[in-house]
DNA sequence: CTTCTGACA
DNA sequence: TGTCAGTA
């Protein structure tokens, strides 16, 4: 399929789709004519990355971990590098930093609900 | 009409 | 990221 039917079945705009192959996060073959073409696991695909970017994962990392995505949402490293250990250790801890603020501040707003609205509404959560 | 690359707000 | 230009 060409870009179109891809960001109309991933949701994300051909502009967005150019960027993630320029960046390897996807590849594309191409037709004579020079436009891209992709198969239809690359809707999967583009879905995974677009999880990751979601989840604050930079690019550089995502390219280090997509190759191990076997179709679920599982990672797996045959041959664990040290280098690139390293790096998820990093990003792991990174994310355990965020998830620990998104919490307090998801908190904070909850705490503000319950006064101002009154503990009557549920509603929450 | 759709896509491509490069560029600018 | 959106969008505009000038093509193929």
């Amino acid at each position: 399929m060409r870009i179109g039917e891809l960001a109309e079945r991933t949701g994300a705009s051909p502009r967005l789709l150019r960027y993630y192959e320029q960046h390897g996060l996807i590849t594309a073959e191409r037709s004579p004519n020079g436009y891209r073409h992709f198969g239809e696991d690359d809707v999967a695909r583009v879905g995974r990355v677009r999880d990751l970017l979601e989840a604050g994962i930079p690019i550089k990392i995502i390219k280090l971990i997509l190759p191990c995505l076997s179709g679920g949402e599982d990672i797996h490293f045959p041959v664990p590098d040290p280098g690139l250990l390293a790096q998820l250790e990093e990003q792991r801890d990174r994310m355990t930093r965020k998830a620990e603020c998104v919490l307090k501040n998801r908190d904070a707003i909850a705490a503000y609900l319950d006064r101002v609205r009154g503990p009557a509404e549920p509603a929450r959560d």
